[in-house]
DNA sequence: ATAACACCTGTAGTAACTACAGGATCAAGT
DNA sequence: ACTTGATCCTGTAGTTACTACAGGTGTTAT
């Protein structure tokens, strides 16, 4: 166990957690982050714990939670962890990610049957073109 | 061939394309559809050849274009198709859907195995939530 | 004539940041 | 002690692609 407690200010948070140092007062101002103690001068000092508020708010970002969702999370964290209602979120999320990839899977597929039509030069059909001049009959 | 060309209003038009009658001027503004004639009191007329440079838009959309590159594309209409220039565009499209579609399928799939592991009940340990508070090891 | 609807403009809101401007403060070196 | 450069503070504006008002005018149908 380590009871010392290092602290930061913002820009050395925004370092250690590898954010940008503006997200860090943006996710303040969202109500993700606690507003820290100040220095007399009104310097932000943050400590570990809220190094490591910062990186599970990255953590679920990079698992595609919205920050919404990512504060729903972080309120069960700081209150009663439901796993029934984590499940729940986790798997709307789940929902909304593979209805995106159906999205992006349909447009790429689309888009390189119709690209590889094109004949590359300088003419006046491309096959590209055609398509979105006119309806796909 | 018809050489009738019906006019709508901005309403009929955006119904025509089924696209929200808000977009239509948003277009117009981002310079993607020209500013159509005006009637006297200020309302606007459009043509066929609006309707169908809105529907080629929309159509661009689907294919997932960025609105800037289909900015290009119609400037390539308005003016000589390259069918090569046309090519890259789709291409770099195509690489960029790619990325997206590798993004999400690794959230999905890094999040669906965690999820997987909660037991749901009302419990202390829930698998996502430690795998948020820490470090994946 | 009058009601109901569609149109006009400009502006603000959405998600999740990022990037300033203009000023105050801090840390390090001399 | 003083200076310099980095970092901090605040508030605000920009990004993408729209969408949704508010408050006012015009058109259409009965």
């Amino acid at each position: 166990m380590n009871t010392r407690t290092r602290d930061y200010s913002r820009g050395a948070l925004a370092k250690a957690a590898s954010v940008n140092i503006e997200t860090v007062r943006f996710y303040e101002q969202k109500g993700l982050m606690p507003e820290p103690p100040r220095t007399a001068a009104g310097h932000r000092r943050y400590s570990q714990a809220h190094l490591e508020r910062l990186m599970f708010i990255k953590r679920a970002k990079e698992l595609g939670f919205q920050l919404e969702e990512t504060g729903k999370l972080l309120a069960m964290v700081d209150g009663d962890v439901d796993c029934g209602a984590v499940q729940d979120i986790a798997n709307a999320n789940i929902a909304l990610i593979n209805a995106k990839i159906a999205d992006l899977t349909q447009m790429r597929d689309s888009l390189s049957e119709t690209a590889n039509k094109c004949t590359g030069g300088q003419v006046p059909e491309c096959a590209l073109i055609e398509r979105l001049l006119a309806p796909a009959e």
